[in-house]
DNA sequence: TCTCTCTTTGGCAGCGCTGCCAATTGTGTT
DNA sequence: AACACAATTGGCAGCGCTGCCAAAGAGAGA
């Protein structure tokens, strides 16, 4: 590498043309491997790169190319918090590996004048697409990922009209599943324990959507615990000793959340109630932990990675798609 | 919103300059509010970058300001899988909030070789600084990031000699005090269940540390298992009885991570075995779950969020700074 | 040897923006 | 009313790169 660089400026194409004796085009192309060269110039390029320590520079590339080449894309996802958006990002991750494209992450903390926000900062380095969590937005944002000229895919949900492209399942279907799954089990007195569905936007639909099933079969909530703060083991379980101290008839307790879940069940664990015989716990993602739990939780498991990767797809899809990933019942040992 | 725009062409600043009626270099100073403008200039351009929906092109004004404003940062990690990750994005994205800085997050699932194409991938957008995972890299990670001259930022590990900044604590010292602790506690017979050290490097660290320790009270590990794939209290439950059954006689265990010794302890609970008293748990991070559970587990809390925050601050600072955050041994009661 | 075609090459405009500078306008002074 | 001075403004070069085009070189065939 150039130790000699005066310090604030940095190698430019044109310094590699100079170096390696040929024009600046002959490197641009030579370097993106666009058109046709010699070897001989593919050579000399290629030491004068070396012997520079050229690293291109994608500011000026895909300013003049229009956008040429893979680029950036613009994620916004509401908290690294909750393990759900990693996995997702993971997914997104693996997929874009190889594209060359690169993510640039904003964090909203679920709040839709700041993914406004970041939309519009996102933007502003022109990225290839835009990937939203989610499919509420303020008209703001609505317009903003419109009039982008992107691709622009929301993912996790599908309850509901997209922007653009979709990829995730249906969260209310998600909460009617469970619902039906405690009632075929006999469960009857039955509470939820979760976060702000104002602010947790799917964790409403689904709660909505049991809410609706028992309300069919003539049942209701019997009681709810909403948590401040982000989901977590500590909050489940504290939810779940005050819940059960308000209703201690309580015979299963839905969670927002397996996490909050494995905190009820240590709970339970805790004061010596049997699972799910004195009371059963339902979750909700299918997190790694609860198959290895001593009794597996019962909850619902959604295609985190799937839904990042078919996302990736997505983004250099030619036309807008909904994909539905559907979810899967794990039956379980908790209820 | 401007809805006739022939799509593939935006609004550029000039458009909005000429239909506030003023000059290109008066939009630019008043939307960067920078020098000086007159109200009546500032609210005509207010009403047409409105009115046509503008939004700025950070690669045009990165390139021609010798990347003035807030721009991109650069960050690499090994993996969305491990959830030290997204807790020091998160810290990081908390800490880089209002400072108009986004970052452009690349995974290098643990390959130095991966690494250096990210940071080359990375330094081409011309970032403001590089965020690094841990000391070590290859010799073409060091020379990039060398001569790109932006401050760059190795996180997690302090034991080393870092490229310029470095946040973190000792893995080391952590190690090493984990192994003091369950020495004064009268664990002898101490087995090790992690992944591969030549893939996760610091707990490579700790575990020789750890080693070293137990070498100076005249011990050595009496097992050890090691796991393939990512850490999980799947893979943790399946190694604790694969240790347990080569080595009955075991009183304690050290996990690579809390998420394993999760996995150890749903082991231990499925099969009856007491803890402490047959055996001993002592995990790694001081995750969320580990206080909520029955028996708080033993285990060192590292900084996570407080690394991603103090990476943050360095990244604007003047001059390269090591900062060591340290971590806390958790007694717990599995150890 | 000469022409015709195909490959390879370099020059240069321009992507959208900012920095610089000179020109213009407005304000306060005597 | 004429002046100095500050505030405000617009024109234009240029950031580093790519796309286009015309020019030059290399073969191929007559």
């Amino acid at each position: 590498m150039n130790e000699f660089q005066p310090p604030g400026r940095l190698v430019t194409l044109t310094d590699v043309a100079r170096e390696a004796g040929v024009g600046e085009s002959t490197v641009s192309r030579v370097l993106r491997n666009h058109g046709s060269s010699s070897k001989r110039a593919r050579e000399r390029v290629a030491e004068a790169v070396a012997r520079l320590g050229y690293v291109p520079n994608r500011l000026a590339g895909s300013l003049a190319g229009g956008g040429a080449g893979p680029g950036l894309v613009g994620v916004v996802i509401p908290s690294f918090a909750n393990i759900v958006f990693p996995d997702l990002l993971r997914g997104l991750t693996t997929a874009l590996e190889g594209t060359g494209m690169q993510s640039v992450v904003g964090v909203s903390e679920y709040d839709p004048e700041r993914e406004e926000a970041l939309v519009a900062a996102l933007l502003s380095w022109r990225p290839e697409a835009l990937l939203l969590t989610g499919l509420e937005h303020t008209q703001g944002t609505v317009a903003l990922a419109r009039a982008a000229g992107v691709r622009v895919v929301e993912m996790i949900d599908t309850d509901g009209e997209g922007i653009d492209s979709v990829v995730g399942f249906s969260n209310r279907e998600a909460g009617a599943a469970s619902a039906r799954h405690l009632l075929a089990r006999g469960y009857r007195r039955i509470g939820y324990i979760g976060l702000d569905s104002e602010v947790d936007l799917r964790a409403g639909k689904r709660l909505a959507a049991f809410e609706g099933v028992l309300a069919e079969a003539g049942l209701a909530l019997e009681g709810r615990e909403i948590r401040p703060g982000r989901s977590s083991a500590a909050s489940g379980r504290a939810g779940f000793e005050a819940l059960l101290a308000r209703h201690p008839r309580l015979d299963a307790v839905y969670f927002s959340n397996d996490d909050m879940a494995l905190g009820g069940w240590f709970a339970c664990l805790a004061a010596g109630l049997a699972v799910p015989g004195r009371i059963a716990l339902f979750g909700f993602n299918g997190l790694d932990f609860t198959e290895a739990m001593p009794q597996p939780l019962s909850t619902v498991r959604t295609p985190r990675l799937e839904i990042g990767r078919a996302a990736a797809a997505c983004l250099t899809g030619k036309t807008p798609q909904t994909i539905d990933l559907g979810f899967a019942l794990i039956e379980g040992a908790t209820a």
